[in-house]
DNA sequence: CAGATAAAGTTCGAGGTACGAACTAATCCC
DNA sequence: GGGATTAGTTCGTACCTCGAACTTTATCTG
């Protein structure tokens, strides 16, 4: 049994009532049926501990505040036969926007992160028309449903979102500028905006809706595009550091003397691992002497999908740059792996395509780097799985279903 | 306002009751007391917001408990004087062990986390004798004072404690092997016995009674010996990781084909960083040919003290071994700075003496290498504040000051 | 010096919540 | 049809906080 005891925090705090004792009790009553759904009162009296007088009456309530529906009745050998509860999906909730560089994808997804709709549109370079064309394509997504269904919108995005401002505070790779990208949507929405660093999205959809398993409490999220990011949960919460931009293990020197990196400094851990790193390898290998000249006479300079694809039909060059990248890799993931040892490292990104080649390169590297002890698990994750795009939805979702702000 | 929620462990939680309500407002008060006292009643209703009948009626209940005690009363310009309340430090309760490789200190403190009574005796060799001398020990400190007045015992140590069977399973600087000390010591004592981590039992210290202020939610301790531990408290509450072995980027690569580390591998943190490493630097550079060897033949081998010693009287050689040392001290702590972005990160060790040669090149290495986004502050520790020793003290005290075990 | 004012602290009834025992409902088996 | 078994409801009790009214103990003012 862990349990991590938490300093009170005398700059906000709230203090009990005799309602904090049902809001406690209808948030574990909505998890537990969000695990073990269809589930009837009976069971949850079981699985919860609590009286079957107040299963009943919270479930009473949660069906009038129509996040819990009644459903089947169930069969068993004696006894009067169950009614089950399960979420009602008809309660639907939630707007989840994945914004990426080049395209951003949005969803609509029920309560129980089900995702009901979903499509995609182009990144905009300038933020207020980007924010225009998507609001207008969320409207359209959301008008079909109830005019006051909708929860909130979870937005995941490649930079860093300061904590008490929300305002976007570094995004290279959107170039915006500092611009209030919450206050723009919820003006043009109506409804509350919620922006995530896209590792911590990521990280946060494993440990929500991941297939870890419950006892997983620490987990990080490595995202591997043009840069590396790393989102952390640990003892079931995300960490955001001092001002939110806990997380950029991907500008830690690995190696002192090496190449640099787009933030100045040489030999970070995303200029050695990145998918353009690969690239680079790639092209330093095909034509040794002069790699970057190569690729400006004649050939455009190929994609890491390109890599990707050659190194699946036999390349060399690609197999020698994947494993290199792989090395590279696995050590910073060793990093992680040693000085946070979770239970579960998630990988994101093109490369788990190719994780038979790179994933056992990888855990060579951390099984050398690393202590014993660590017992974390490295995997890949699907691509169709979209954890950006989920962890959007649990960004909204967990406001009902996380622990509430006691003490 | 930060606030950081949290998935609700559904392994491992607890529902609430009425009495779950009394428990969070009566912990809030007392951490009130803590920060405040002495303080009335009527102050604590300002400060928590609870009605002043319930602010009566929990003092009343801590009162009983003696946990607080009434005081002197107060002056105001009109009206009835208020009764001040305090801590009640004659409940004299806790029991603080330090165990070092060399010295294990012991120490006895009141619920305040003031330290009452101290000292020190070797750490031996065999556990079974250490646990014997240790217990005689804490028996003679206890007994002056009421039976029953003892809350527990936390030991601080350098190694790793397994998070679910609390026994010791990875501590090779005391060489005991995977010995029972919990199980062993709260035998002889008959009081609950918390073991932790030596570094982790620094960053506690400092988040609980550092002078850093309340806002420090995330901060990070950095114990420099002849190794290098971390310890990590993100949002409050101390990061242990899958089976309490998070914290050990002491064995992060940071040069890759660097010197050996005890650890088998090389170019470790702490091969680079610690002070076994500025001995070898000083070696190194006092007969550049042979350092090894001159040890060996003749002179005495250097201890870390002896370098600091030489490095103040304005040695060459031990200034330029600090000032590798804390070079890669900075390395280190920017892989910190930058990946975990703490509100404070705390350097506790014999290094802290010589602070004002090696921290200015520690800040700088921290500041060329990491983001700009960063703001935290790297303090030195005050070596007379016993950041270990006041861990331990914390260690047993937060199971009555932090926030509880809900959901 | 008496009354007004002010602040600290107490008392007590109302409302919300969970507990737990007793009760009703539904179903199967003999 | 009666007994056994399981699901779900009802209702009185206890605990807790709230909030208004009250008591206590001061100072200020005319």
């Amino acid at each position: 049994m862990r349990c991590v005891v938490r300093k009170i925090d005398l700059n906000n705090f709230q203090v009990a009532t005799s309602e904090t004792v049902r809001d406690i009790n209808s948030r574990i009553m909505l998890n537990l049926v969000r695990k073990h759904q269809p589930v009837s009162r009976a069971d949850l009296m079981r699985y919860s501990g609590l009286q079957r007088s107040t299963v009943s009456a919270i479930a009473e309530q949660l069906i009038a505040e129509r996040w819990l529906k009644e459903g089947a009745v169930g069969n068993l050998p004696r006894g009067r036969k169950p009614t089950f509860l399960h979420l009602n999906t008809e309660r639907c909730g939630v707007v989840g926007v994945d914004i990426q560089p080049a395209t951003t994808t949005l969803a609509v997804a029920s309560i129980d992160s089900q995702i009901v709709a979903q499509e995609s549109m182009p990144t905009q370079m300038d933020p207020l028309e980007f924010v225009a064309e998507l609001s207008r394509r969320i409207k359209n997504l959301i008008q079909a449903y109830p005019q006051d269904a909708f929860e909130g919108v979870g937005v995941s995005l490649p930079g860093r979102i300061d904590a008490t401002s929300q305002q976007l505070i570094f995004a290279p790779r959107l170039n915006w500028g500092e611009f209030d990208l919450k206050e723009h949507l919820e003006q043009s929405l109506g409804l509350p905006v919620e922006l995530e660093n896209a590792a911590n999205a990521c990280a946060l959809a494993e440990l929500w809706s991941g297939r870890h398993g419950d006892g997983v409490r620490d987990l990080v999220a490595v995202t591997v595009s043009d840069g590396i990011g790393v989102g952390m949960m640990m003892n079931g919460q995300m960490v955001r550091g001092s001002r939110g931009v806990a997380g950029e293990f991907g500008h830690v020197t690995l190696v002192p003397e090496g190449p640099l990196c787009r933030c100045g400094n040489t030999g970070c851990w995303e200029a050695l691992a990145s998918n353009a790193a690969a690239v680079r390898y790639y092209l330093e290998a095909a034509s040794p002497r002069n790699g970057e000249a190569a690729s400006r006479n004649g050939k455009a300079r190929p994609t890491f999908g390109d890599i990707l694809r050659l190194a699946e039909q036999g390349d060399a060059h690609a197999t020698q740059a994947l494993q290199q990248m792989a090395h590279h890799l696995g050590a910073g993931i060793a990093m992680l792996v040693t000085g946070l040892a979770p239970d579960v490292l998630v990988v994101v990104g093109e490369v788990t395509r190719a994780w038979e080649m790179v994933g056992p390169a990888v855990e060579e590297v951390v099984k050398q780097r690393s202590l014993t002890h660590a017992v974390t698990r490295i995997l890949p994750t699907d691509p169709e799985a979209q954890p950006r795009l989920r962890g959007t939805i649990v960004l909204v979702l967990q406001k009902h279903f996380a622990a509430p702000l006691i003490a």
